[in-house]
DNA sequence: GAGATATTATTCGAGATGGTACAAAAATAA
DNA sequence: TTATTTTTGTACCATCTCGAATAATATCTC
């Protein structure tokens, strides 16, 4: 039983991914070669030809594969957490701390890759679109959670905070890639929670 | 008298650059090849590369021009309107006229082609740094003059929200870049100038 | 064991890439 | 004219690009 006819397959497929998506968070999607990839991965390229298809193809499994970690985090600490405000100061955190680790921070692997290339590649605008819209749908439902529980004035415009919230997020990860210091990030972080619960 | 000695060159610069600004604005740093600037720039290589220097020169310059423009629209809107909310509302809308303009929307070249190039290369990402501070320096002095002429509360945290104000600008384009549409932005905009000055 | 199957590794090729050497061209200055 | 200066255009190079064709290898089923 349990299959797996052939040779067994020296690589794993998350581990794989999760190195390909570390490169192009990186460099980007164009100026990430398959040699790149194929270093960072520990398989030549035919394998990864074969395995995950072209570059466009890898790079969107490494995409849907950091989202998913991103949503897991948004569960872990908007979800988690019942006070609105200390939710958003624990995501922002996690967020701060995601985009400024290692040597050179690096920001969200969404805005920092995905969007140089949208413009060329309409699968990859399309998959950022829907990246956008998806967290734009949790945090309203989590600002609409809020003003149920009367944390929030019922007359809080919650799909418009909504998307401020993620604003913020957008904002966070450009600075960061920018080379603001983690201290001036939090700053931003303190007023930017101030100013959506109030 | 009036020197240029030897052959008078065809190409003008601001036009020149201006075009490449174009190509670098849609397709981004790295995707860009010397061929693409030379047939949007209409000159050879060789010309180019005498005239401008390499690729990131071409680029630095394009950029640079690029953020004269915008510093030109903060003027003409931020600083030529007393009335705060009247002055963001014609700032962030003559931003998403220029991040939709065009068959597709690019969004903001800055946030657009040097956030993705700028972890490779050093001083694209100072460039970007200084851009984003000398807007945040902008903002807060004009949100300072709105307290001194009393629009604004004495209290007002004037550096946390230009920052904030800036954050805006991010997500508009980024989300112009994703796709969203114009109506889309503009309710962003609102929900957002609301809440800045409130 | 033999055959089937799935993965890995080697190698190749057609084309694009960034950058440059060098000669031709077009103007001015003497 | 002749010399000088600046720009242009052709041709070139070494390197890298993505993708594929092919061969080798390791496991399972029969």
């Amino acid at each position: 039983m349990a299959g797996a006819r052939g040779r067994p397959r020296q690589y794993d497929e998350d581990l794989a991914l999760e190195a390909a998506a570390q490169v192009f968070w990186t460099k980007g999607f164009s100026a990430t070669s398959l040699d790149d990839l194929s270093a960072a991965m520990g398989m030549n390229r035919p394998s990864i030809y074969r395995a995950f298809g072209d570059k466009k193809a890898i790079y969107r499994k490494a995409l849907m594969q950091f989202c998913q970690a991103m949503e897991a985090a948004f569960a872990r600490t908007m979800l988690a957490e019942d006070d609105l405000r200390e939710a958003l100061g624990r995501f922002y955190g996690e967020a701060l701390e995601t985009y400024t680790a290692g040597e050179r921070a690096r920001g969200c692997m969404v805005m920092s890759s995905a969007v140089a290339a949208a413009t060329s590649h309409p699968e990859i605008q399309a998959d950022l679109l829907a990246i956008i819209r998806d967290l734009d749908k949790k945090m309203a439902m989590r600002f609409q959670q809020a003003v149920d529980d009367e944390q929030l004035s019922p007359s809080f415009d919650v799909k418009g905070r909504a998307a401020i919230a993620q604003s913020l997020l957008h904002s966070l990860s450009l600075r960061a890639r920018a080379g603001e210091s983690p201290r001036q990030l939090r700053r931003l972080i303190r007023a930017g929670v101030e100013m959506l619960v109030s």
